[in-house]
RNA sequence: GGAAGUUUAGCUCAGCUGGGAGAGCAUCCGCCUUACAAGCGGAGGGUCAUAGGUUCGAUCCCUAUAACUUCCACCA
C-alpha cells in the first residue's frame, strides 16, 4: 500500500477492476433472494451536482449492504430524455447557426437530437461512475430507447382505450420561451414586486364610471367584462350596465360574480377569459366572449391595436402612457405578488386556453391513497406521507401533451377524410374505418414524466413478460429527493398500480436538499453550486460519500461545503494509517480461530465492543439511518480501535512471546476485516484497497459477507474500562503538573477491589500513561505523591518536593464534592416513593448500587 | 389561507418508543510517543427556543407562543 492515503491514486483503478469482473451485474436467480432498485433517471445531457452525490451515496450504501448481505441485487441506471430542457439546447444551438426549428423540420431536428444526446448523454454517466455507484450498467436504460418507447405507446393506448385519456380545452399554463404548454407543478410561483394599476372604465351611458385594479394592464385589450360582487351595494346599480374599455373604446358589461372580493383594490375586476383561469371560468358561467390578446412568442397581437407586436413586459410602459394620455389611469402603486413562472427556463408563464390532451386522475389516484393508508407502501421519513396523500386527495387532470418535437410524440391518429380518431401502438397508415391513406398523426409530444412513470418496469422490459420483470419487479426501495415526490413518485405508484397491478416498489426514502454551507439553495444566480466532480478530485469520492451522509439524519437538507470533505478525508486517513498499522504487523502471521487464544480483558473488551458495533450497524441500515450507523462506524474505530486497542496490543506483538503475538496478530485482523466490511457501503474504494492487502483476503470486499453479531465474542462483565479510567486520570493529573507526555514517571497502582485486573495490566498503564516503571501497593505510600483516584484504583505518582498540596488538597475537594453531589442526587431519587414504587426495577437497583458504591468510595476518601 | 418541518456547545449538526446531554470543527494548555502532526494527550464550553400540562421522572409526549424554512392553494 502507498505510505499516504491518496483516493486519486487507486480510485478509478479499483472501479475498473469492479466493472471488468462484472461484480455490478445481476441475473435473475430462484435460488437467492432479490433485492431491486431503480435509480432516478438523471437528465440525460444534465451534469451530476451534489444533490445527485447524496442521493447516489445513499442508494448505493443501501445496495452494496444488501448485496453483501447476499442478496441478487440489482441497482438499475439510466437516464431521462428531459424533452423541454434538450429541446431548448438543441433550439440554442441551432440559433447559432442562424437556424429555426421550423427551417430544419421536424425530422432533421429530431435527428438533432439525438445527436445531442449521444454527445452529452454519457457524461453523466461517468460522473456517476467516479461516485462509486455500482450499478449494473450492462442493463443502463434510456426513456428513448426503443423498449421504452414502446412500453410509452402501450401505455398510452391503455389509458386513451380505457378512457383515462382525453383532449380538452382549458386554461393552461403556457411557456413563451419554451413555446410548449407545461404542467402545473412545472409552473412555480415567485415573488415579484410590481405595480397595480388603478384604471377608470367609464360607463356606456355616461352615468359614472368603474374603476378596476388589475397587475397586468396588458391584457386589458383581451377584457370582455367587469365584474363585481353581487353584495357590494357600491356597485348594486351598474350590474347589467356596459362600460367602455378604454383604447378598445368596446363596451363590456358589468356582472355581478361571488369570485370578487370586495375588500380587494376597488372591488371591480376586469375580466380576461382567455389569459386568466380564474377569469375563464367566471366568462363560461356568464357565456363571455374570449378575446386572446397574447400570441404563443409572448407577443400582444393584433386584438392589441397598435401595441401588437410588442412584447407583453415590455408593452406595460406605452401602455400605462396612453391610459394617461386618455386620462383613465387613477393612479398606480408598487404591489408584491407572486407570479408563474417556468420551472426549467424560468421565463414568466402565460395563462392561455388551448386544447390539450390530459389524463383523468380522480381514479387512479384512488388505489395509489390506498396503498399508502394500508401501509403496504411507506415513506422513510414518514411525514412525507403526509406530502404525497395531501397531492393525490387534491389532485387535477394531468397536462401531458407539449408542444415540442422532441420527445414521445403522441400516438393519437385522424383520418382526414372520414374524423375516424384513435390511439395506436403501431403507427396508422390506413383508415380502419373508410380504408383512406390520409391519415395525420398530433403533432404534440408527451410529458417527460409520462415515461418516467413507467420507469420502473418499463427498464425491464414491460409490456413484455420478460424473466427480469417476473423476478425483480416489484423494486425494494425507491431513494429520491422530496423535490420530486409529486412530479416523480405519485405518478410511478398509479401508474405501476394501473398497468401491472403492482406497486413498483415498497419503500421511499426521501432525502433532503444539499444547501451550501451557509444554509442556502444552491442556485445559478448566486454561484454558490458545489461541483460534485471537483470535490472528487480534490478529496476522492469515498470522502464525498462519507462526508454527505455522516451525521445526517434522512429527509434532512444538510448544509454543505469542501470543510466537510475535508473532515471526511481525514477521519478516511486515520482508518488508512491504522490498517497500515496492523498490515505492517501481520505481514507473515498464521491465521487461527480466535477461540484458539487465552483471551485477556483489552482482547475481550475489543472483541465485545466489535458485537454490539455489527449490531447496532445493521439495525440502523435495516432502517435508513445511514448517518447514525457511519458515526457509530468512526466512533469505534478512533475511540476504541485506534486510540485504546491498537496503542495496547503494541506490548503483545513486540513482547516476544509468541502466543501474544500470535493472538494480538489475529484479533487485529479480525477487528480490521471486519470494520472494513463494515464501512464498504459507505467508502467502498479506500476499503476495497486496504482489504486487497490483507492476509487471508477474498476475491473482492465488494461480494464478501457483511458482518453478522458473533455471541461467542461477545463477552459478560467486561472490565478493561477500569484501567482505561485510571490511565485516563494518571494522563490528566500529569497534565495539571505540566508533566510531558514523554516525560515517564513510576506509577503505583492500589486497587481497591480487584487486584489481579490491574496485576495483568502493569504494562499496559505503563505504555499509556506514560509510566517508567508500574507497580501495585498493598497501602498508601509514605513516599510524597501525587494521589489520583478512581472508583476502582488509586494511582500515586511519586514526585517528592514536586508535590503541590495545595493542588493535591483542591483535586481531592473537587472529587469529594463530585461524590457528595451524586449521593446526594441518589438518595432524592430513592426517597421518592414514587420513583420506587414506578420505575423499572432494574434502574431502582442500579441506583441503589451505585448509591452504596459512591458512599464506600467517599468514605474511603475522607478517612484519608 | 391550508399543511409540514426546524429551533440542542462559538459554528455545522447527531441523539431521545421518557431514566444522569454527544460528535466534528473552532478555542485554550502540553507533546514530532517507532500507523497517523491530515497526528497524540489534556481542558473549557449547553436552564436541549419560551410558557404551561401529563408523569415518580420531560431535551424527548401533549397544548399554546415566537422565529426561521419548505410544500400546497392563491386576490385581480
Amino acid at each position: 500500500m502507498e505510505k499516504t492515503y491518496d483516493p486519486s491514486k487507486f480510485e478509478s483503478r479499483i472501479y475498473q477492476t469492479w466493472l471488468k469482473n462484472k461484480y455490478f451485474a445481476s441475473r435473475p436467480d430462484k435460488n437467492k433472494k432479490k433485492f431491486s432498485v431503480c435509480m432516478p433517471p438523471p437528465n440525460v445531457t444534465g451534469k451530476a451536482h451534489v444533490g445527485h452525490a447524496l442521493n447516489h451515496a445513499i442508494q448505493d450504501i443501501i445496495v452494496r449492504y444488501k448485496r453483501m448481505q447476499g442478496f441478487e441485487t440489482l441497482w438499475l441506471p439510466g437516464t431521462d430524455h428531459a424533452a423541454i430542457a434538450t429541446e431548448a439546447k438543441v433550439v440554442g444551438a441551432l440559433e447559432k447557426e442562424g437556424l429555426t426549428k421550423e427551417q430544419v423540420g421536424r425530422e432533421n431536428f429530431i435527428r438533432r437530437g439525438w445527436d445531442w444526446y449521444k454527445e452529452y448523454g454519457n457524461i453523466i454517466c461517468e460522473q456517476l461512475m467516479s461516485m462509486g455507484d455500482s450499478c449494473d450498467w450492462d442493463r443502463k436504460a434510456f426513456t428513448m430507447d426503443e423498449n421504452l418507447s414502446r412500453a410509452v405507446r402501450h401505455s398510452f393506448v391503455e389509458y386513451y382505450n380505457k378512457g383515462y385519456i382525453y383532449q380538452g380545452k382549458r386554461v393552461i399554463n403556457y411557456c413563451p420561451k419554451c413555446r410548449s404548454s407545461i404542467s402545473d407543478i412545472e409552473n412555480e410561483y415567485k415573488e415579484q414586486t410590481t405595480k397595480l394599476w388603478h384604471i377608470r372604465y367609464p360607463l356606456e351611458d355616461g352615468s359614472g364610471e368603474v374603476v378596476v385594479a388589475t397587475t397586468r394592464p396588458e391584457t386589458m385589450f383581451g377584457d370582455t367584462a367587469v365584474a363585481v360582487n353581487p353584495k357590494d351595494k357600491r356597485y348594486k346599480n351598474i350590474v347589467g350596465k356596459n362600460v367602455i374599455l378604454p383604447i378598445v373604446n368596446k363596451p363590456i358589461p358589468v356582472v355581478a360574480d361571488e369570485y370578487c372580493e370586495m375588500e380587494f383594490g376597488t372591488g371591480a375586476v376586469k375580466i380576461t377569459p382567455a389569459h386568466d383561469p380564474n377569469d375563464y371560468d367566471l366568462g363560461l358561467r356568464h357565456n363571455l366572449p374570449m378575446v386572446v390578446v397574447i400570441d404563443d412568442d409572448g407577443k400582444l397581437n393584433e386584438n392589441a391595436g397598435k401595441f401588437a407586436g410588442m412584447d407583453r413586459i415590455e408593452a406595460r410602459k406605452p401602455i400605462e402612457a396612453e391610459l394617461k394620455k386618455l386620462g383613465v389611469l387613477v393612479k398606480t402603486e408598487t404591489y408584491k405578488n407572486k407570479v408563474g413562472c417556468c420551472c426549467r427556463c424560468g421565463t414568466m408563464t402565460e395563462p392561455k386556453v388551448s386544447e390539450q390532451w390530459w389524463v383523468k386522475m380522480k381514479e387512479l389516484a384512488k388505489p395509489a391513497i390506498e396503498a399508502v393508508k394500508k401501509g403496504e407502501l411507506k415513506f422513510t421519513p414518514k411525514r412525507y406521507e403526509k406530502m404525497y396523500l395531501n397531492w393525490l386527495e387534491n389532485i387535477q387532470d394531468w397536462c401531458i401533451s407539449r408542444q415540442l418535437w422532441l420527445g414521445h410524440r403522441i400516438p393519437v391518429f385522424t383520418c382526414k377524410d372520414c374524423g375516424f380518431k384513435g390511439a395506436f401502438e403501431e403507427d396508422l397508415k390506413v383508415c380502419p374505418k373508410c380504408k383512406s391513406k390520409h391519415i395525420t398523426q398530433d403533432p404534440d409530444v408527451l410529458d417527460t414524466w409520462f415515461s418516467s412513470a413507467l420507469w420502473p418496469f418499463s427498464t425491464l422490459g414491460w409490456p413484455n413478460k420478460t424473466p427480469e420483470l417476473d423476478y425483480f419487479y416489484p423494486t425494494d426501495v425507491l431513494a429520491t429527493g422530496y423535490d420530486i415526490i409529486t412530479f416523480w413518485v405519485v405518478r410511478m405508484v398509479f401508474s405501476g398500480l394501473f398497468f401491472t397491478k403492482k406497486l413498483p416498489f415498497k419503500e421511499v426514502v426521501i432525502n433532503g436538499i444539499v444547501r451550501d454551507s451557509q444554509g442556502r439553495k444552491m442556485s445559478k444566480n448566486l454561484g454558490n453550486g458545489i461541483d460534485p466532480m471537483e470535490i472528487v478530485g480534490e478529496y476522492g469520492a469515498d470522502s464525498m460519500r462519507l462526508s454527505l451522509i455522516n451525521g445526517t439524519s434522512m429527509g434532512m437538507d444538510i448544509s454543505y461545503g469542501k470543510e466537510k470533505a475535508k473532515e471526511s478525508k481525514i477521519f478516511i486517513n486515520k482508518l488508512y494509517n491504522a490498517s497500515k498499522f496492523v498490515l505492517a504487523n501481520t505481514e507473515h502471521m498464521q491465521i487461527k480461530p480466535l477461540s484458539s487464544f487465552a483471551l485477556d480483558e483489552k482482547d475481550k473488551w475489543v472483541l465485545s465492543k466489535l458485537q454490539d458495533l455489527i449490531r447496532s450497524t445493521i439495525k440502523n441500515l435495516d432502517k435508513y439511518a445511514l448517518g447514525v450507523a457511519s458515526a457509530n462506524l468512526i466512533d469505534f474505530t478512533i475511540s476504541i480501535f485506534c486510540d485504546w486497542y491498537i496503542e495496547a496490543s503494541k506490548i503483545d506483538l513486540n513482547s516476544g512471546n509468541k502466543e501474544s503475538k500470535d493472538k494480538a496478530q489475529n484479533i487485529l485482523l479480525y477487528v480490521l476485516t471486519t470494520l472494513l466490511k463494515l464501512f464498504h457501503p459507505y467508502i467502498p474504494f479506500v476499503t476495497e484497497e486496504i482489504y486487497q492487502n490483507l492476509p487471508g483476503h477474498e476475491e473482492t470486499i465488494m461480494l464478501s459477507k457483511f458482518p453478522e453479531y458473533n455471541s461467542k465474542l461477545a463477552f459478560k462483565n467486561l472490565k478493561f474500562e477500569e484501567v482505561i479510567a485510571v490511565i485516563r486520570a494518571v494522563r490528566a493529573t500529569r497534565s495539571q503538573y505540566n508533566i510531558p507526555d514523554n516525560k515517564k514517571v513510576s506509577i503505583n497502582l492500589l486497587p481497591l477491589e480487584d487486584e489481579k485486573l490491574f496485576a495483568e495490566n502493569l504494562n499496559v498503564v505503563a505504555k499509556l500513561a506514560g509510566g517508567s516503571q508500574v507497580n501495585i501497593i498493598k497501602s498508601e505510600p509514605k513516599e510524597k505523591s501525587a494521589k489520583v483516584v478512581t472508583s476502582t484504583c488509586n494511582a500515586y505518582l511519586p514526585m517528592g518536593d514536586l508535590v503541590d498540596e495545595a493542588q493535591e488538597k483542591e483535586r481531592a475537594s473537587k472529587k469529594i464534592e463530585e461524590l457528595k453531589f451524586e449521593i446526594a442526587r441518589s438518595e432524592k431519587m430513592l426517597s421518592n416513593a414514587g420513583f420506587v414504587a414506578k420505575a423499572p426495577k432494574t434502574l431502582v437497583d442500579a441506583e441503589k448500587e451505585k448509591l452504596a458504591k459512591n458512599k464506600e468510595f467517599l468514605k474511603q476518601l475522607l478517612g484519608e
